[in-house]
DNA sequence: ATATAATCAATCGCACACGATAGAAAGGAG
DNA sequence: CTCCTTTCTATCGTGTGCGATTGATTATAT
C-alpha cells in the first residue's frame, strides 16, 4: 500500500476513535442530566448566545435541519429549550433556553469540569487543539473544491 | 467558565468535526464503490487478515456486534464478504472476503490514494497521528476506571 | 456428569449524521 | 403585482454507534 495513504488511513481512524471516545467520556457525565453529547453542544452554543435561530446554531456546529430539527424537538420535549417561529421571518425557527436550560448551566459545568480536570493533560490538549484546527481547515478547503 | 474545561470542550469539538470531515472526505470517493466509511474500515481489516471472526474485527475497530452484525449483513448483501458460523465453535461468526472483495482492493486503494495525495500535508498528518494516539491512550485509560 | 459461569453473535431501542427532497416564506426583477 | 429565485425548516431514508438484553454455545468447577 502507498505509504501516504496508509498514514492518511491511520490519521482518519485515529480521529474516528478519539471522537467516539470523547463522546463516551462526556456522556458518562451528561447521562445524569439526560443529555447526549450533541445536545450538550447545542446548549453550549445557547449559553453563549440566547436565543438563536436553528440556522445560527447549525452554522456554529456545522449541522443542518435534518439533524437539528429532531434534536431540538427532543431538547424541547425534555424542557431545555422552546421552539417558535420568528414573527419577522416565518421561515426561521427561534430556539430559546427555558428556565431549566439557564439554571442547569452551572451544575453541568461543574460536573464536566470535575471529570475533565481528572483526565486532562493541559499541554497535550493545547497541542491537540492546534493540530486539529489546522487539519480541519485543510479538510474543509479540500471538501469545498 | 473554567479555562481548562473550555479547552477540553474545544478539543472534543475539534475531534468531532475532524472525524466527520474525514468521513465525508473518504465517502466522496467510496460512494462509487457503494461503500460507507465504516464498511471500508472493515474491508481494510480483512485485506490485512482474511478470514476473521466478527470478534476479531470488532477488537481492531473497537466495535461490537450491535454495530457490526447489521454492517456485515449489508456487506454480505452487496457481495463483499460471506458470513458463516465456525464449525469448531458455533458461537463465532467467520467473515471472509468474496472474490469481489479481494479484486476490488487495488481499485479502491487507487481511488483513495489519488484523492488523499491531493489533500495531504505529510508533516501535518504525522504530527496529528502522534498527538491523537497519545490522546486516545489517555482517554482509554480514563474511561476504563 | 451436571450445574454454573463465561463467551459469543444477534437483537432491540434510541439518537445521531447526512444526502436528498419537499414545502413554506421572503426577496428581487421586470 | 407577478413570476422566479433564494432561503429557510421539516421530512424521509439509510447507516451507523452504543447501552442493554437475549439466547445459544462452550468452558469450568465440583
Amino acid at each position: 500500500m502507498d505509504h501516504n495513504m496508509k498514514l492518511a488511513n491511520q490519521v482518519c481512524f485515529s480521529a474516528y476513535n478519539v471522537s467516539r471516545l470523547f463522546a463516551q467520556f462526556y456522556e458518562k457525565e451528561l447521562k445524569s442530566f439526560g443529555l447526549t453529547y450533541s445536545q450538550y453542544l447545542v446548549l453550549l452554543s445557547l449559553w453563549e448566545e440566547n436565543p438563536q435561530t436553528l440556522h445560527s446554531i447549525g452554522h456554529k456546529l456545522d449541522l443542518s435541519s435534518n439533524t437539528l430539527t429532531p434534536l431540538l424537538k427532543r431538547l424541547e420535549q425534555s424542557g431545555w429549550v422552546t421552539r417558535q417561529k420568528s414573527d419577522q421571518d416565518k421561515r426561521q425557527l427561534i430556539v430559546s433556553l427555558t428556565q431549566k436550560g439557564k439554571e442547569q448551566k452551572q451544575p453541568i459545568y461543574d460536573a464536566i469540569s470535575k471529570c475533565v480536570s481528572e483526565e486532562m493533560d493541559l499541554e497535550l490538549y493545547k497541542q491537540t487543539k492546534d493540530i486539529m484546527d489546522q487539519l480541519e481547515t485543510t479538510l474543509r478547503k479540500q471538501l469545498n473544491k
